[in-house]
DNA sequence: TCAACTACGTAAACACCGTTCACTGACCAG
DNA sequence: CTGGTCAGTGAACGGTGTTTACGTAGTTGA
């Protein structure tokens, strides 16, 4: 059944068990204990072995990186499925609000994939320079925003009008990949109901949505906030309110 | 004319070699470059010396990303002496542009001092919780938010009624300290000019402001920005709009 | 079946790292 | 001058990433 020889099913179980590994090192101990020698130890081998799966301890961390957006988009995914696939707007709560908890309940994932500088984790294959933000995650996260819109009439004051000049170009671009993410789930979508402005408005609402997590996250309000929770809620209810949603719960 | 004894002055010297020193290796190499050894090799000591200065590593980092946000805010400081003191508005976009740039200068001590989990960087003094967001910057950059507000009527959406029930305790104290900073350099300011909506409103452009110059120094935009400064200002346009401000450069 | 080849894993070694310890020697107060 | 304080030292311990040479089990073709 399995086409697979013996030693390439071997290989492959023990690739998995040292990202597990790693993976248990870095959420419970930080990036810092991600060591060769902790890893091969917990798998147990010794830490050389490690260079037969990766180039350097730097190539497994960005392996490890890649896995957590994956599973982060697998997860968001899943909470989807659970909501009412015509109600955007408890789509859009539902994958923020899966966003943010996942942050908070995994900080060291959340900084090594969103809060790394490309100087200490260098892009996975400098060649192809697509969406950024993790691939897997993104499409999640992007495909829902489309989705949001296409089913919706936008306000009048999302036009192109207040778009930078400089930004069209940019914004023309990642519409194109917005619109064939969306419809690569079968959503049928053109230009016309996804205008520039609305690209941009949804730009304006990632740096909201991550500049809340991401403050929370590393504790860098400007005061202490007890419950932060209301306060993501009601940036939530803002942003989809100034894309002509009607505040709901 | 010195009080200070001999050996105070040079131990004062050489604890700011240090620092420097500590300094350039992050900001040339990196974090994980910013090593005892490299430290002590650069001053020209042996790295058990370090331990009369410093209890451990992570103290000195503590250290050092305390003397980022002092000299953050003294570069943020005189960015604002060549701006007219009336013209508020211009000294928001003068502290925030300054903000951006200083942060795309040195992603590494902007990632230290802003994107650092207490895990890694614990707080200075366990004790004493005050403001966040490293005391010294924070002064400046609210003190401007307040000024902003103290000189300026608001609009009237601005009321303390879209401000979620939860936050308000919280918002009631940072209005305060707010009240405090702006008080503290002779502008007088009562509660009335600064309502509870209008600091929920500051926490909001601090958040985006926040977003979006961390998004740009981790390059975890969803597309490639090929020319951000125009987004980051039209952004600044936006968020200086709803606060009534007239569109401006 | 047996030889040749591939590739996983090993031990040893190198140069680093943070940290501790016992110790020296310059400074400084009395 | 005497005695104490303290910056700085060298040696050491256990840890790190990485390279090297080597054994050996798995695979493959004749």
């Amino acid at each position: 059944m399995t086409e697979a020889t013996r030693r390439e099913r071997l290989r492959a179980e023990t690739e998995r068990e040292i990202r597990r590994q790693a993976r248990a090192l870095l959420v419970e101990h930080g990036r810092d204990a991600v060591t060769l020698r902790a890893i091969a130890r917990e798998v147990g081998i010794t830490a050389p072995a490690l260079y037969r799966y990766y180039d350097s301890r730097e190539d497994l961390l960005r392996r490890l990186a890649e896995d957590i957006c994956t599973d982060l988009a697998a997860k968001l995914d899943a909470d989807l499925d659970g909501i009412d696939e015509d109600d955007v707007s408890a789509q859009v709560y539902a994958v923020c609000r899966g966003f943010r908890r996942w942050a908070l309940a995994h900080p060291q994932e959340f900084t090594l994939v969103f809060a790394s500088t490309e100087d200490t984790l260098p892009p996975c294959a400098p060649g192809e320079d697509r969406g950024q933000v993790g691939d897997q995650f993104g499409r999640v996260f992007l495909e829902v925003a489309g989705r949001l819109i296409a089913g919706h009439p936008l306000p009048d004051d999302l036009g192109d009008d207040d778009v930078p000049e400089e930004l069209h170009a940019d914004l023309a671009a990642f519409q194109k990949i917005l619109l064939a993410t969306v419809n690569d789930r079968g959503v049928e979508l053109d230009e016309d109901v996804l205008p520039l402005g609305a690209v941009y408005h949804i730009t304006q609402s990632w740096v909201r949505i991550y500049g809340h997590v991401a403050l929370e996250v590393f504790g860098r309000f400007p005061f202490a906030v007890s419950n932060p929770e209301p306060m993501f809620d009601s940036m939530l209810a803002q942003i989809l309110g100034g894309m002509g949603f009607p505040p709901r719960r």
